[in-house]
DNA sequence: ACCTGAACACCGTTCAAGT
DNA sequence: ACCTGAACACCGTTCAAGT
């Protein structure tokens, strides 16, 4: 039995929300779970909006822990784009919530920094650089997007041997390598 | 005042959705605006999920209306990249419905099988094709994510002259059309 | 076939009251 | 400084009752 406190209610809070989804986090259910009366809570977090931006705040400072590994310059843009994909994948519904509260830029903003610096070490500046980055994370966001998407309904996959015979595709994962790879080389090569 | 029937029901929600996201929608709300009884509501449309479904099926539905235009390859490619562009942004808070829902699959059937077409007249097939059309949907979803969230909070664009100097980068819908067009032409080169 | 109001269980939030 | 229960306005849904 922990002492209530601010950073115990969002833990509970954040494992709520990815469990069964925003909507099914209630401020009466919380309190249920921490074992305390609903008006405590108050105390702690404000109310039930306060809570909610507490666990967009939480996964926008996640991001800033973003550290690009390798040694050649795609080695290194690779890290970057693997590491915003597993992050956008891992909390989907607390990054929705970013989304519905239009600070996606600001969470995107460390990655983007990021790219920017090692492409800029790989002598590409500007414009080009600026497409690069942008072409770089839209990839990494639709498929975060859209892996989900084909998992949660298998039967009904994005590519189906009925439509170009072929038997079985790559799985999005090994799609998402490939991709990613193809596009980072290709951004590299200007 | 028109009489009540599950199409002005489902009319009216969408506006509502549409205008104050998901969660503004109460079954009382929506009654009010109808002018009618709470209870009414549901001996049309079921229940508030039922009401939901009945947005999602509607949303899906118009999506098996995209018909490609134009002569050569490129275009037609291009054209329903545009169109599933266009259909995404129209109405995100019913295609965030249809995410939640995982009935994404299905609503991008159309459009797969579309490119999938298309693809196959150009000569491209198997596992190349495949790749090609994961590639496009992709890049599109992408884009129509991020437009989003650029254009939300315009003080906190993607791409700020701090990080590459430059001055104005291409807007959201410019880089949208030249990414399109060049994935496009990379993916009919093979 | 369609619409209604009453009723129930739930919710977020405020507030006065306790320690 | 922290926690509580009572109270209020709201919600989705059911149901018996009307026409």
């Amino acid at each position: 039995m922990t002492t209530l406190s601010r950073d115990v209610v969002v833990d509970v809070a954040l494992r709520m929300v990815e469990e069964d989804g925003v909507e099914q986090l209630s401020m009466r259910k919380l309190a249920a779970e921490l074992g305390v009366a609903v008006t405590s809570i108050y105390w702690h977090v404000g109310n039930r909006d306060a809570l909610l931006d507490a666990l967009v705040e939480r996964e926008i400072a996640d991001m800033h822990t973003i550290r690009p590994t390798g040694k050649t310059a795609d080695a290194r843009l690779l890290s970057i784009a693997r590491t915003v994909h597993k992050r956008l994948r891992a909390r989907p519904h607390v990054i929705a919530l970013v989304n519905e509260r239009g600070l996606a830029p600001v969470l995107l903003l460390p990655a983007q920094a990021a790219l920017a610096r090692e492409l800029d070490a790989a002598g590409i500046k500007g414009s080009e650089a600026a497409f690069a980055v942008r072409s770089i994370l839209y990839q990494v966001i639709g498929y975060a997007v859209l892996e989900r998407w084909t998992e949660r309904s298998p039967a009904k996959q994005m590519s189906g041997e009925d439509l170009w015979g072929q038997g079985e595709p790559p799985g999005p994962a090994e799609t998402f390598e490939f991709a990613t790879k193809t596009l980072v080389a290709a951004v590299l090569l200007g």
